[in-house]
DNA sequence: CTTGACAGCTAATTCAAATTAGCCTAAAAT
DNA sequence: ATTTTAGGCTAATTTGAATTAGCTGTCAAG
Protein backbone atom coordinates (compact mmCIF):
# COMPACT_ATOMS: atom_id res chain seq x y z
CA UNK A 1 0.00 0.00 0.00
CA UNK A 2 1.46 3.36 -0.60
CA UNK A 3 2.22 6.29 1.51
CA UNK A 4 -1.18 8.12 -0.11
CA UNK A 5 -3.26 5.34 0.92
CA UNK A 6 -1.71 4.51 4.39
CA UNK A 7 -3.09 8.46 5.37
CA UNK A 8 -6.41 7.31 4.46
CA UNK A 9 -6.01 4.03 6.07
CA UNK A 10 -4.33 5.23 9.21
CA UNK A 11 -6.79 8.57 9.33
CA UNK A 12 -10.00 6.25 9.04
CA UNK A 13 -8.62 4.36 11.88
CA UNK A 14 -8.39 6.93 14.40
CA UNK A 15 -11.36 9.22 12.97
CA UNK A 16 -13.44 6.21 13.86
CA UNK A 17 -12.00 5.90 17.60
CA UNK A 18 -11.70 9.84 18.48
CA UNK A 19 -13.66 11.54 15.95
CA UNK A 20 -12.68 14.29 13.14
CA UNK A 21 -11.65 17.00 15.43
CA UNK A 22 -9.64 15.03 18.21
CA UNK A 23 -7.80 14.30 15.90
CA UNK A 24 -4.27 15.81 14.97
CA UNK A 25 -2.73 15.51 11.71
CA UNK A 26 0.65 14.85 13.53
CA UNK A 27 -1.25 11.64 14.91
CA UNK A 28 -1.79 10.55 11.48
CA UNK A 29 1.63 11.16 10.17
CA UNK A 30 3.57 9.47 12.96
CA UNK A 31 0.95 6.22 12.66
CA UNK A 32 1.90 6.35 8.63
CA UNK A 33 5.63 6.83 9.91
CA UNK A 34 6.81 10.54 8.96
CA UNK A 35 5.95 13.72 9.94
CA UNK A 36 2.90 16.02 9.62
CA UNK A 37 4.58 18.49 7.33
CA UNK A 38 5.21 15.59 4.39
CA UNK A 39 1.36 15.06 4.62
CA UNK A 40 0.69 17.67 2.57
CA UNK A 41 3.19 16.38 -0.18
CA UNK A 42 0.06 13.86 -0.82
CA UNK A 43 -3.49 15.91 0.35
CA UNK A 44 -4.26 19.39 0.88
CA UNK A 45 -4.89 19.77 3.91
CA UNK A 46 -6.72 17.78 6.76
CA UNK A 47 -10.20 18.10 5.64
CA UNK A 48 -9.29 16.57 2.02
CA UNK A 49 -8.16 13.49 3.88
CA UNK A 50 -11.68 13.46 5.36
CA UNK A 51 -12.89 13.69 1.61
CA UNK A 52 -10.77 11.36 0.43
CA UNK A 53 -12.18 8.73 3.03
CA UNK A 54 -15.52 9.57 2.05
CA UNK A 55 -15.01 9.33 -1.72
CA UNK A 56 -13.50 6.48 -1.08
CA UNK A 57 -16.14 4.65 0.99
CA UNK A 58 -19.02 5.96 -1.48
CA UNK A 59 -17.02 4.05 -4.00
CA UNK A 60 -16.96 0.76 -1.86
CA UNK A 61 -20.87 1.11 -0.85
CA UNK A 62 -21.61 1.21 -4.50
CA UNK A 63 -19.33 -1.67 -5.68
CA UNK A 64 -20.97 -3.59 -2.92
CA UNK A 65 -24.42 -2.51 -3.79
CA UNK A 66 -23.47 -4.35 -7.07
CA UNK A 67 -22.72 -7.25 -6.14
CA UNK A 68 -24.94 -7.44 -2.73
CA UNK A 69 -27.84 -5.49 -3.17
CA UNK A 70 -31.29 -5.57 -4.97
CA UNK A 71 -31.36 -5.52 -9.31
CA UNK A 72 -33.33 -7.48 -11.47
CA UNK A 73 -30.78 -9.95 -12.26
CA UNK A 74 -30.01 -11.32 -8.77
CA UNK A 75 -33.71 -10.90 -7.75
CA UNK A 76 -34.07 -13.81 -9.86
CA UNK A 77 -31.65 -15.84 -8.31
CA UNK A 78 -31.71 -14.99 -4.86
CA UNK A 79 -35.69 -15.86 -5.48
CA UNK A 80 -34.40 -19.44 -6.12
CA UNK A 81 -32.77 -19.22 -3.58
CA UNK A 82 -34.39 -18.04 -0.58
CA UNK A 83 -37.57 -19.87 -1.63
CA UNK A 84 -37.16 -22.92 0.24
CA UNK A 85 -34.77 -21.47 2.96
CA UNK A 86 -34.66 -23.66 5.91
CA UNK A 87 -34.28 -22.37 10.10
CA UNK A 88 -30.19 -23.29 9.54
CA UNK A 89 -30.34 -21.14 6.06
CA UNK A 90 -32.03 -18.75 7.58
CA UNK A 91 -29.55 -18.27 10.66
CA UNK A 92 -26.86 -18.23 8.24
CA UNK A 93 -28.04 -15.50 6.65
CA UNK A 94 -28.71 -13.43 10.05
CA UNK A 95 -24.86 -14.56 10.89
CA UNK A 96 -22.98 -13.55 7.68
CA UNK A 97 -25.03 -10.20 7.64
CA UNK A 98 -24.31 -9.85 11.28
CA UNK A 99 -20.47 -10.77 10.89
CA UNK A 100 -20.06 -8.65 7.90
CA UNK A 101 -21.44 -5.80 8.84
CA UNK A 102 -19.03 -6.53 12.31
CA UNK A 103 -15.57 -7.58 11.11
CA UNK A 104 -15.06 -6.04 8.07
CA UNK A 105 -12.37 -4.08 8.65
CA UNK A 106 -13.40 -0.86 6.22
CA UNK A 107 -17.32 -1.61 7.24
CA UNK A 108 -16.60 -1.08 10.97
CA UNK A 109 -14.82 1.41 11.30
CA UNK A 110 -16.23 3.37 8.20
CA UNK A 111 -20.12 2.81 10.38
CA UNK A 112 -17.88 4.37 13.72
CA UNK A 113 -17.02 7.35 12.14
CA UNK A 114 -19.92 8.15 10.79
CA UNK A 115 -21.55 7.88 13.84
CA UNK A 116 -19.34 10.17 15.47
CA UNK A 117 -19.43 12.26 12.70
CA UNK A 118 -22.77 12.32 11.34
CA UNK A 119 -24.20 15.52 12.98
CA UNK A 120 -22.00 17.73 11.83
CA UNK A 121 -22.95 17.36 7.78
CA UNK A 122 -26.74 16.46 6.89
CA UNK A 123 -24.73 14.68 3.73
CA UNK A 124 -23.07 11.98 6.32
CA UNK A 125 -26.52 11.30 8.27
CA UNK A 126 -27.65 10.41 4.65
CA UNK A 127 -25.10 8.35 4.24
CA UNK A 128 -25.42 6.71 7.42
CA UNK A 129 -29.22 6.24 7.03
CA UNK A 130 -29.13 5.04 3.70
CA UNK A 131 -26.23 2.46 4.41
CA UNK A 132 -27.35 0.81 8.00
CA UNK A 133 -31.04 1.53 8.02
CA UNK A 134 -32.77 2.05 4.42
CA UNK A 135 -30.84 -0.68 2.35
CA UNK A 136 -30.72 -3.44 4.39
CA UNK A 137 -34.15 -2.88 5.43
CA UNK A 138 -35.47 -2.85 1.70
CA UNK A 139 -33.19 -5.85 0.85
CA UNK A 140 -34.39 -8.26 3.55
CA UNK A 141 -37.32 -6.90 2.72
CA UNK A 142 -37.39 -8.30 -0.68
CA UNK A 143 -35.79 -11.43 0.43
CA UNK A 144 -38.77 -12.15 3.15
CA UNK A 145 -41.25 -11.12 0.63
CA UNK A 146 -40.05 -14.10 -1.55
CA UNK A 147 -40.40 -16.68 1.26
CA UNK A 148 -44.17 -15.43 1.70
CA UNK A 149 -44.95 -15.45 -1.59
CA UNK A 150 -43.18 -18.91 -1.34
CA UNK A 151 -45.33 -20.06 1.00
CA UNK A 152 -42.28 -20.32 3.56
CA UNK A 153 -43.42 -17.89 6.04
CA UNK A 154 -47.11 -16.34 6.79
CA UNK A 155 -48.65 -13.81 4.99
CA UNK A 156 -48.16 -10.85 7.99
CA UNK A 157 -46.85 -7.38 7.32
CA UNK A 158 -44.01 -7.98 5.27
CA UNK A 159 -42.38 -4.55 6.39
CA UNK A 160 -42.65 -5.03 9.80
CA UNK A 161 -41.70 -8.50 9.43
CA UNK A 162 -38.66 -7.30 8.08
CA UNK A 163 -37.88 -4.61 11.11
CA UNK A 164 -38.60 -7.09 13.06
CA UNK A 165 -35.81 -9.09 11.56
CA UNK A 166 -33.22 -6.30 11.18
CA UNK A 167 -33.71 -4.10 14.09
CA UNK A 168 -32.35 -7.08 16.56
CA UNK A 169 -29.39 -7.49 14.01
CA UNK A 170 -28.89 -3.35 14.08
CA UNK A 171 -29.40 -2.96 17.84
CA UNK A 172 -26.90 -5.72 18.66
CA UNK A 173 -24.54 -4.07 16.41
CA UNK A 174 -25.03 -1.11 17.85
CA UNK A 175 -23.51 -2.62 20.87
CA UNK A 176 -20.80 -4.66 19.74
CA UNK A 177 -19.41 -1.26 18.10
CA UNK A 178 -19.27 0.08 21.35
CA UNK A 179 -18.60 -2.63 23.56
CA UNK A 180 -16.54 -5.51 21.61
CA UNK A 181 -16.64 -7.21 24.90
CA UNK A 182 -20.04 -7.86 24.19
CA UNK A 183 -19.59 -9.85 20.67
CA UNK A 184 -19.65 -13.32 21.80
CA UNK A 185 -23.28 -12.67 23.77
CA UNK A 186 -24.31 -10.75 20.82
CA UNK A 187 -23.84 -13.72 18.30
CA UNK A 188 -25.64 -16.37 20.58
CA UNK A 189 -28.79 -13.44 20.91
CA UNK A 190 -28.27 -13.52 17.22
CA UNK A 191 -29.37 -17.03 16.76
CA UNK A 192 -32.00 -17.18 19.41
CA UNK A 193 -33.37 -13.90 17.64
CA UNK A 194 -33.50 -15.62 14.32
CA UNK A 195 -34.99 -19.00 15.78
CA UNK A 196 -37.42 -17.72 17.72
CA UNK A 197 -38.22 -14.81 14.54
CA UNK A 198 -38.53 -18.86 12.77
CA UNK A 199 -40.80 -19.76 15.34
CA UNK A 200 -43.24 -16.68 15.12
CA UNK A 201 -43.17 -16.54 11.68
CA UNK A 202 -43.36 -19.86 10.19
CA UNK A 203 -44.77 -22.27 12.00
CA UNK A 204 -45.42 -25.84 11.61
CA UNK A 205 -46.75 -27.09 8.55
CA UNK A 206 -50.14 -27.88 10.24
CA UNK A 207 -50.03 -24.49 11.10
CA UNK A 208 -49.11 -22.28 8.20
CA UNK A 209 -52.18 -22.77 6.67
CA UNK A 210 -54.72 -22.07 9.16
CA UNK A 211 -52.45 -18.55 10.27
CA UNK A 212 -52.16 -17.43 6.48
CA UNK A 213 -56.04 -17.34 6.18
CA UNK A 214 -56.48 -15.99 9.42
CA UNK A 215 -53.79 -12.81 9.23
CA UNK A 216 -55.04 -12.56 5.73
CA UNK A 217 -58.22 -11.40 7.09
CA UNK A 218 -56.63 -9.07 9.74
CA UNK A 219 -53.95 -7.69 7.55
CA UNK A 220 -55.21 -4.51 5.65
CA UNK B 1 -33.60 30.44 34.55
CA UNK B 2 -30.48 32.26 35.93
CA UNK B 3 -27.20 32.55 33.86
CA UNK B 4 -25.97 29.44 35.11
CA UNK B 5 -28.29 27.07 33.91
CA UNK B 6 -28.75 28.59 31.02
CA UNK B 7 -25.46 28.46 29.75
CA UNK B 8 -25.71 24.11 30.33
CA UNK B 9 -28.61 24.27 28.49
CA UNK B 10 -27.24 26.12 25.86
CA UNK B 11 -24.06 24.31 25.53
CA UNK B 12 -25.98 21.20 25.33
CA UNK B 13 -27.96 21.95 22.57
CA UNK B 14 -25.07 23.05 20.69
CA UNK B 15 -22.83 19.92 22.23
CA UNK B 16 -25.79 17.31 20.70
CA UNK B 17 -26.40 19.23 17.26
CA UNK B 18 -22.47 19.75 16.37
CA UNK B 19 -20.19 17.69 19.29
CA UNK B 20 -17.87 18.95 21.81
CA UNK B 21 -15.06 19.91 19.66
CA UNK B 22 -16.98 21.87 17.09
CA UNK B 23 -18.74 24.45 19.76
CA UNK B 24 -16.98 27.56 20.46
CA UNK B 25 -17.14 28.87 23.94
CA UNK B 26 -18.34 31.84 22.11
CA UNK B 27 -21.16 29.77 20.65
CA UNK B 28 -22.20 29.24 24.24
CA UNK B 29 -21.88 32.95 25.03
CA UNK B 30 -23.93 34.37 22.22
CA UNK B 31 -26.57 32.23 22.68
CA UNK B 32 -27.06 33.22 26.48
CA UNK B 33 -26.50 36.77 25.08
CA UNK B 34 -23.08 37.13 26.57
CA UNK B 35 -19.52 37.51 25.90
CA UNK B 36 -17.25 34.43 25.83
CA UNK B 37 -14.82 35.99 28.34
CA UNK B 38 -18.51 36.24 30.53
CA UNK B 39 -18.41 32.39 30.96
CA UNK B 40 -15.90 32.03 33.04
CA UNK B 41 -17.69 34.09 35.69
CA UNK B 42 -19.56 31.12 36.07
CA UNK B 43 -17.47 28.33 34.69
CA UNK B 44 -13.77 27.84 35.55
CA UNK B 45 -13.45 26.54 31.63
CA UNK B 46 -15.19 25.04 28.65
CA UNK B 47 -14.49 21.46 30.31
CA UNK B 48 -16.23 22.27 33.74
CA UNK B 49 -19.44 22.72 30.94
CA UNK B 50 -18.88 19.83 29.95
CA UNK B 51 -18.85 17.89 33.26
CA UNK B 52 -21.62 19.67 34.45
CA UNK B 53 -23.90 18.69 31.84
CA UNK B 54 -23.12 15.07 32.42
CA UNK B 55 -23.18 15.59 36.25
CA UNK B 56 -26.84 17.28 35.78
CA UNK B 57 -27.88 14.03 33.31
CA UNK B 58 -26.83 11.55 35.79
CA UNK B 59 -28.92 12.98 38.29
CA UNK B 60 -31.95 13.53 36.08
CA UNK B 61 -31.25 9.90 35.22
CA UNK B 62 -31.13 8.69 38.83
CA UNK B 63 -34.18 10.63 39.46
CA UNK B 64 -35.93 8.84 36.84
CA UNK B 65 -34.95 5.36 37.99
CA UNK B 66 -36.61 5.91 40.92
CA UNK B 67 -39.86 6.52 39.47
CA UNK B 68 -40.07 4.58 36.71
CA UNK B 69 -37.52 1.40 36.88
CA UNK B 70 -38.05 -1.88 38.62
CA UNK B 71 -38.03 -2.01 42.19
CA UNK B 72 -39.62 -4.29 45.00
CA UNK B 73 -42.21 -2.29 45.37
CA UNK B 74 -43.23 -0.85 41.88
CA UNK B 75 -42.74 -5.08 40.34
CA UNK B 76 -45.70 -5.56 42.90
CA UNK B 77 -48.04 -2.80 41.42
CA UNK B 78 -46.84 -2.91 37.48
CA UNK B 79 -47.82 -6.82 37.95
CA UNK B 80 -51.12 -5.65 38.75
CA UNK B 81 -51.41 -3.41 35.47
CA UNK B 82 -49.79 -5.55 33.17
CA UNK B 83 -51.23 -8.49 34.16
CA UNK B 84 -54.67 -8.18 31.92
CA UNK B 85 -53.11 -6.05 29.43
CA UNK B 86 -54.97 -5.08 25.92
CA UNK B 87 -53.70 -4.67 22.65
CA UNK B 88 -54.73 -0.62 22.88
CA UNK B 89 -53.02 -1.00 26.43
CA UNK B 90 -49.62 -2.68 25.09
CA UNK B 91 -49.46 0.21 21.75
CA UNK B 92 -50.13 3.16 24.49
CA UNK B 93 -47.42 1.44 26.72
CA UNK B 94 -45.19 1.79 23.45
CA UNK B 95 -45.73 4.93 21.80
CA UNK B 96 -45.63 6.16 25.27
CA UNK B 97 -42.16 5.24 25.91
CA UNK B 98 -41.14 5.96 22.62
CA UNK B 99 -42.40 9.42 22.58
CA UNK B 100 -41.02 10.79 26.09
CA UNK B 101 -37.80 9.11 24.80
CA UNK B 102 -38.30 11.17 21.26
CA UNK B 103 -39.44 14.30 22.69
CA UNK B 104 -38.18 15.16 26.17
CA UNK B 105 -36.39 17.62 25.36
CA UNK B 106 -33.41 16.79 28.01
CA UNK B 107 -33.89 12.93 26.81
CA UNK B 108 -32.98 14.07 23.19
CA UNK B 109 -29.98 16.29 23.86
CA UNK B 110 -28.39 14.21 25.84
CA UNK B 111 -29.01 11.04 23.99
CA UNK B 112 -27.54 12.60 20.64
CA UNK B 113 -25.12 14.23 22.73
CA UNK B 114 -23.81 11.13 24.25
CA UNK B 115 -24.02 9.35 20.69
CA UNK B 116 -21.59 11.84 19.14
CA UNK B 117 -19.36 12.08 22.31
CA UNK B 118 -19.38 7.99 23.35
CA UNK B 119 -15.99 7.27 21.60
CA UNK B 120 -14.06 10.16 23.33
CA UNK B 121 -14.57 8.36 26.59
CA UNK B 122 -15.64 4.98 27.91
CA UNK B 123 -17.55 6.07 30.75
CA UNK B 124 -19.94 8.07 27.89
CA UNK B 125 -20.15 4.83 26.10
CA UNK B 126 -21.47 2.92 28.95
CA UNK B 127 -23.95 5.39 30.32
CA UNK B 128 -25.22 5.30 26.67
CA UNK B 129 -25.41 1.37 27.26
CA UNK B 130 -26.89 1.61 30.23
CA UNK B 131 -29.37 4.33 29.31
CA UNK B 132 -31.15 2.74 25.54
CA UNK B 133 -29.75 -0.94 26.06
CA UNK B 134 -29.44 -2.62 29.15
CA UNK B 135 -32.05 -0.66 31.47
CA UNK B 136 -34.88 -0.54 29.21
CA UNK B 137 -34.27 -4.42 27.95
CA UNK B 138 -34.30 -4.89 31.79
CA UNK B 139 -37.44 -3.19 32.50
CA UNK B 140 -39.07 -4.46 30.02
CA UNK B 141 -38.08 -7.61 30.25
CA UNK B 142 -39.62 -7.60 33.82
CA UNK B 143 -43.05 -6.60 32.26
CA UNK B 144 -43.06 -8.94 29.00
CA UNK B 145 -42.19 -11.59 32.13
CA UNK B 146 -45.21 -10.65 33.93
CA UNK B 147 -47.27 -11.03 31.54
CA UNK B 148 -46.42 -14.13 30.26
CA UNK B 149 -46.85 -15.61 34.05
CA UNK B 150 -49.96 -14.10 33.74
CA UNK B 151 -50.55 -16.26 30.88
CA UNK B 152 -51.27 -12.81 28.43
CA UNK B 153 -48.10 -13.80 26.32
CA UNK B 154 -46.54 -16.83 24.80
CA UNK B 155 -44.28 -18.85 26.90
CA UNK B 156 -41.00 -18.04 24.11
CA UNK B 157 -37.94 -17.05 25.80
CA UNK B 158 -38.64 -13.80 26.86
CA UNK B 159 -35.39 -12.46 26.47
CA UNK B 160 -35.73 -12.33 22.56
CA UNK B 161 -39.04 -11.48 23.16
CA UNK B 162 -38.13 -8.08 24.58
CA UNK B 163 -35.62 -7.83 22.12
CA UNK B 164 -38.31 -8.38 19.59
CA UNK B 165 -40.47 -5.39 21.34
CA UNK B 166 -37.54 -2.96 21.90
CA UNK B 167 -35.23 -3.37 19.24
CA UNK B 168 -37.67 -1.65 16.72
CA UNK B 169 -38.49 0.82 19.09
CA UNK B 170 -35.04 1.82 19.44
CA UNK B 171 -34.21 1.46 15.85
CA UNK B 172 -37.03 4.10 15.17
CA UNK B 173 -35.62 6.39 18.03
CA UNK B 174 -32.31 6.47 16.14
CA UNK B 175 -34.09 7.18 13.08
CA UNK B 176 -35.84 9.87 14.06
CA UNK B 177 -33.38 11.64 15.63
CA UNK B 178 -31.19 11.39 12.90
CA UNK B 179 -34.21 13.24 10.33
CA UNK B 180 -37.06 14.28 12.01
CA UNK B 181 -39.01 14.46 8.69
CA UNK B 182 -39.48 10.82 9.04
CA UNK B 183 -40.95 10.88 12.49
CA UNK B 184 -44.72 10.93 11.33
CA UNK B 185 -43.78 7.70 9.15
CA UNK B 186 -42.13 6.35 12.47
CA UNK B 187 -44.70 6.87 14.54
CA UNK B 188 -46.71 4.50 12.04
CA UNK B 189 -44.48 1.88 11.78
CA UNK B 190 -44.78 1.59 15.90
CA UNK B 191 -48.45 0.96 15.95
CA UNK B 192 -47.89 -2.00 13.71
CA UNK B 193 -44.76 -3.12 15.30
CA UNK B 194 -46.43 -3.77 18.32
CA UNK B 195 -50.00 -4.92 16.49
CA UNK B 196 -47.78 -7.44 15.13
CA UNK B 197 -45.82 -8.13 17.90
CA UNK B 198 -49.25 -8.73 20.03
CA UNK B 199 -50.53 -11.43 17.36
CA UNK B 200 -47.28 -12.86 17.03
CA UNK B 201 -46.84 -13.31 20.68
CA UNK B 202 -50.58 -13.38 22.10
CA UNK B 203 -52.35 -15.32 19.51
CA UNK B 204 -56.00 -16.13 20.10
CA UNK B 205 -57.31 -17.83 23.16
CA UNK B 206 -57.45 -21.00 21.48
CA UNK B 207 -53.99 -20.79 20.35
CA UNK B 208 -52.41 -19.61 23.44
CA UNK B 209 -52.74 -23.17 25.51
CA UNK B 210 -52.14 -25.13 22.19
CA UNK B 211 -48.73 -22.64 21.63
CA UNK B 212 -47.73 -22.78 25.23
CA UNK B 213 -47.20 -26.66 24.85
CA UNK B 214 -45.57 -26.53 21.79
CA UNK B 215 -42.95 -24.22 22.45
CA UNK B 216 -42.06 -25.08 26.36
CA UNK B 217 -41.24 -28.56 24.24
CA UNK B 218 -38.70 -26.51 21.98
CA UNK B 219 -37.88 -23.96 24.27
CA UNK B 220 -34.40 -25.17 26.12
C1' DC C 1 -23.39 56.32 51.58
C1' DT C 2 -19.90 53.25 50.77
C1' DT C 3 -18.15 48.73 50.21
C1' DG C 4 -17.74 44.53 48.12
C1' DA C 5 -19.40 40.81 45.51
C1' DC C 6 -21.38 39.82 41.18
C1' DA C 7 -21.67 39.63 36.45
C1' DG C 8 -20.81 41.85 32.53
C1' DC C 9 -17.41 44.06 29.01
C1' DT C 10 -13.02 44.97 25.84
C1' DA C 11 -8.58 44.16 25.02
C1' DA C 12 -4.78 41.31 25.60
C1' DT C 13 -2.40 36.85 25.93
C1' DT C 14 -1.47 32.07 25.33
C1' DC C 15 -1.11 27.93 23.23
C1' DA C 16 -1.75 24.20 20.46
C1' DA C 17 -2.32 22.62 16.14
C1' DA C 18 -2.47 23.38 11.08
C1' DT C 19 0.00 24.87 7.53
C1' DT C 20 3.94 26.87 4.74
C1' DA C 21 8.90 27.62 3.53
C1' DG C 22 12.64 25.89 2.08
C1' DC C 23 16.12 22.39 1.99
C1' DC C 24 17.70 17.43 0.86
C1' DT C 25 18.03 12.81 -1.31
C1' DA C 26 16.98 9.25 -4.32
C1' DA C 27 15.31 7.48 -8.15
C1' DA C 28 12.91 8.05 -12.60
C1' DA C 29 12.79 10.29 -16.95
C1' DT C 30 15.04 12.52 -20.80
C1' DA D 1 24.71 12.36 -17.29
C1' DT D 2 21.63 15.66 -16.01
C1' DT D 3 17.36 17.17 -14.81
C1' DT D 4 13.05 16.65 -12.72
C1' DT D 5 9.94 14.95 -9.62
C1' DA D 6 8.38 12.68 -5.55
C1' DG D 7 8.48 12.47 -0.99
C1' DG D 8 10.78 13.20 3.08
C1' DC D 9 12.74 16.50 6.84
C1' DT D 10 13.36 20.73 10.24
C1' DA D 11 12.30 25.07 11.33
C1' DA D 12 9.26 28.73 10.92
C1' DT D 13 4.70 30.95 10.58
C1' DT D 14 -0.20 31.46 10.90
C1' DT D 15 -4.36 30.87 12.79
C1' DG D 16 -7.97 30.62 15.67
C1' DA D 17 -10.03 29.52 19.71
C1' DA D 18 -9.55 29.32 24.88
C1' DT D 19 -8.41 31.77 28.51
C1' DT D 20 -6.75 35.73 31.52
C1' DA D 21 -6.31 40.73 32.85
C1' DG D 22 -8.28 44.24 34.34
C1' DC D 23 -11.99 47.77 34.00
C1' DT D 24 -17.04 49.06 34.94
C1' DG D 25 -21.71 49.38 36.57
C1' DT D 26 -25.27 47.66 39.76
C1' DC D 27 -27.22 46.43 43.73
C1' DA D 28 -27.61 44.47 48.42
C1' DA D 29 -25.63 44.51 53.09
C1' DG D 30 -23.78 46.94 56.73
Amino acid sequence: MDTRHRILDEALTLFSEKGYANVFVADIAERVGIKAPSLYKHYKNKQAIFDAIIEEMNRRFLEQAGTLQINGADAVVDAEIYKNISEEQLITLGNDLFLYFLHDDYTRRFRKMLTIEQFHDKGLADVYMKQYVDDPLSYQGMLLGLMVSAGVLQAENVEIMTLHFYAPIYMLLTICDRDPKREAAALKTMEAHIRQFNRLYARDEGLIQDNKKRSQRKTK
